[in-house]
Parts: structure tokens; sequence; C-alpha cells
DNA sequence: GGAGTGACGTAACACTGTTACGTCGATTGC
DNA sequence: GCAATCGACGTAACAGTGTTACGTCACTCC
């Protein structure tokens, strides 16, 4: 991923670190079409060739935000996940996995929407994202042996995925015709309910 | 959406209609990265500035795709929609619209996904884009009211469209790390039973 | 201490969306 | 019937985009 050799800059960072830092502040606070090899190199206070150095191209560049995207998302998803698993466990991880998309709408449609064209995260890349869920899976086992929920634990955790995936994503692109931000937080807690109902045993 | 007013050309067809054919052919065949102004101009046979004649620019050039892609996606839906709803009316719905979107994936992310950079539908576009999904929310009243389904039928109808589009844009954006097109098919024609167990009543 | 290597800037390339300007044809008013 | 008008359209230019050839300079290694 980093093929030359470190350097330090002046502040004790390493460039490649302060352009992906420039990058991802520039996708955070002006959209995908800001991203400009010259506006990431200008606010890393390099010049373009520099982000070619280290990154290859803007397609390099956007596969390095694609998986620091994941990186911190992975934790965010993580936070919750030290306590055991009790009937709130996925209402918590929807919550939580909401929460971090609408603060990083960019950034998240980046990782999952194809936000900026002709990139296509290579197969490494991807098993690295998809890596993000591992855990998602490994709490799952825990969770359906608890609550006894029959099914392959991978393809549960991929319909949770999807269903969570769905409304997100909806909501950011402006498709979700909600009232108010209330109503989308309601109609988001009632299609989890909806969600984890579909996978529990008839009582 | 059309101001000037339409003029002939000599095969018979409208220059704005030759445009945004070229155009979904460009998109569809090439992908959103060559969706070019010149690229449309050249394919659909008038100079750049024909296409700001009719469109107003890039932006007006890709709502149209937009609300065209709509239009068509809803006719792809609504060809079961005669038969009377049946138990199996939600797994066809969620086949015939996964059929469409993995047909044309790029028109779909066009739609759904933000596939060009800062393009954002007007208010009106949107409008005329979810109203496609008023067809659902009609059958899925009658569904609701033959299968005894509870709830608000929009919100219902939503957290459908909300699974099936979760599954489809992880599929067609690559996140969904499967085997092979036929464990595809069947996570998904599963994930359609959950989703729709989770809104029957216990039995 | 000289050779070599890699990070980096300058400047150019082809390409993008956009627009000022001129032309030409059809429509309109008399 | 004819001039005036207006809209559709092409040419050519503008600034801004990703990319790269080339030169420079600091660092490392023998």
């Amino acid at each position: 991923m980093s093929r030359p050799a470190r350097r330090k800059v002046s502040d004790g960072t390493d460039t490649r670190d302060a352009i992906l830092a420039a990058a991802v502040d520039i996708l955070h606070r002006e959209g995908a079409g800001a991203l400009t090899m010259r506006s990431v190199a200008g606010a890393a206070g390099c010049s373009t060739t520099g982000v070619y150095t280290w990154f290859g191209g803007k397609n390099g560049l956007v596969e390095a935000i694609f998986v620091d995207g994941f990186k911190r998302f992975g934790e965010a998803l993580l936070e919750d996940h030290a306590s055991p698993p009790d009937d709130r466990h996925f209402a918590r991880l929807g919550e939580d996995y909401r929460a971090w998309a609408l603060a990083n709408p960019t950034h998240y449609m980046v990782m999952f929407g194809g936000a900026v064209p002709d990139f296509v995260p290579s197969d490494e890349a991807l098993v690295a994202a998809v890596a993000t869920f591992d855990h998602l899976v490994d709490s799952m086992r825990r969770v359906m042996a608890e609550q006894r929920i029959a099914g392959n634990p991978v393809d549960i955790a991929h319909h949770l995925w999807a269903g969570i995936h769905g409304y997100v994503s909806l909501e950011i692109t402006g498709m979700d015709l909600a009232d108010d931000a209330a109503m989308r937080a309601r109609r988001f807690r009632n299609g989890m309910a909806l969600l984890v109902r579909g996978l529990l045993p008839p009582p």
C-alpha cells in the first residue's frame, strides 16, 4: 500500500498521512466533486506530483480513502462490542451504523455508493473492507446461539447489513421523502425491529 | 423540463430525444465516467451547445437521465402488476426489481447512488421519481389487507424498498463477496423471505 | 566523499464543463 | 409577399481536471 520509504516532514507526520488526512477532510467538508489532485496537494502543502509519489494517482488516493473509511467505520461499530450481546444488540448496532454514516455521508458514499466515477477498489482493498464485518459475523454467532436464531451466520449478517444499508443509503441520497429527522429516526427504529422480527423463532 | 419548442430532425425523432437516448446508451455501455458533453453530443450527431440548448448543462442532462430511469424502472416493475396479488407477490416484485437493477447497473447507481459527483436532483425530479413507488404503495395496501399485515402502508413499502435496495446496491458495488451468481440469487431469495416473514402476523 | 536513489516541483499534455459570439432557418406580424 | 424576430446550432475559446516528462535536490550507502 505504501511502496516508498517514509520520510518525516516538519510537523512530525508523514507526507503520506498528511495527504490522506487532507483528502478525507476535503471529502468531508466539500464533497466528492471537490476532491481534486490540486486541492488535495494544496491542502497537504505539497505539489500534485507528491500525491502521485505516494498514491500513484487519483484511483490510488480514493482507494486509500476507501480503506481508511472502513477502518474508522469498523472502530465506531466496535465501541459497543465489549458488552455482552443482549436483545438490544441489533438495535444498538443499527443506531451506531446509521450515526456514523449520517455523520460522514460523502465518505460513506465513496465506500458504498461509487461516488467517484471510474473508481474500482482492488480485490485486496475489497477484502480488507469486508473484513470489517467479520466482527459483525462473530457477534452474530453469539446472538444467534443465545436467541435461538436459525440459519447461516454469514447470510444472516449479510441480511442485516443489507437492510441497514438500504435504509441509510436511501436516507443519504434523499430518496427517503420523510417530513423531518424525527420521522426518519422512527422509521429506521421500526425497520430494525421488523428486520429482527423476521429472524427470531416463532414465540 | 423542455423549455424550447421541439423541432424535428431528419430521421423524425426530436433532437432532445436523440441526445437523451445517446446519453443513456453511453451510460449503459461505458459507465458514468464516459458520460461527457462531447461524447453525448458526438453520439447524438450535434454539437455540445445542442446539449446546452435542450438540457441547460450536464446537471440537467443527468436529471433527465434520472427521471427517464425511474420511468423505465417503474414500467418494468408494473409488468406483473395486472395479476391479482397472491403470496408470491413480494417475491416477484423483488425479482423484477433486482433484474432491472442488475441489467442497468450504472443507470441504477445514477438514480440511487450519486454516481455523478455534484449532481443533485431538483425537488421536482425527486418527487417525480418517488412517485414511481406510489404504485408499490397501492399494491401494498391490497396485499396487507389480504394477508392481514398491520402497520402504515407507506412505512411498510419503504421497509421493503430499503431491504431490496440494500441487497441490490451491495451486489452492484461488489461489496457482496459471494462465490458466484447462483449464491447471490439464493441469498437474495432467502433475504426476501426473511423480510416478508418479519411483516406477517404470527401463525 | 562520491555515486545512486527516491521524493518533489515545474511545466506541459489531452481532456473536461461551460459560454460568448456569429449564423442560419423558421415563424410571425403587417 | 416580405422584413423582423427569435430560437436552434456550430465554432472557438475559457478555466479547471488528471496525468506525466523532466530536472533538482536531499538523503543513504559503500
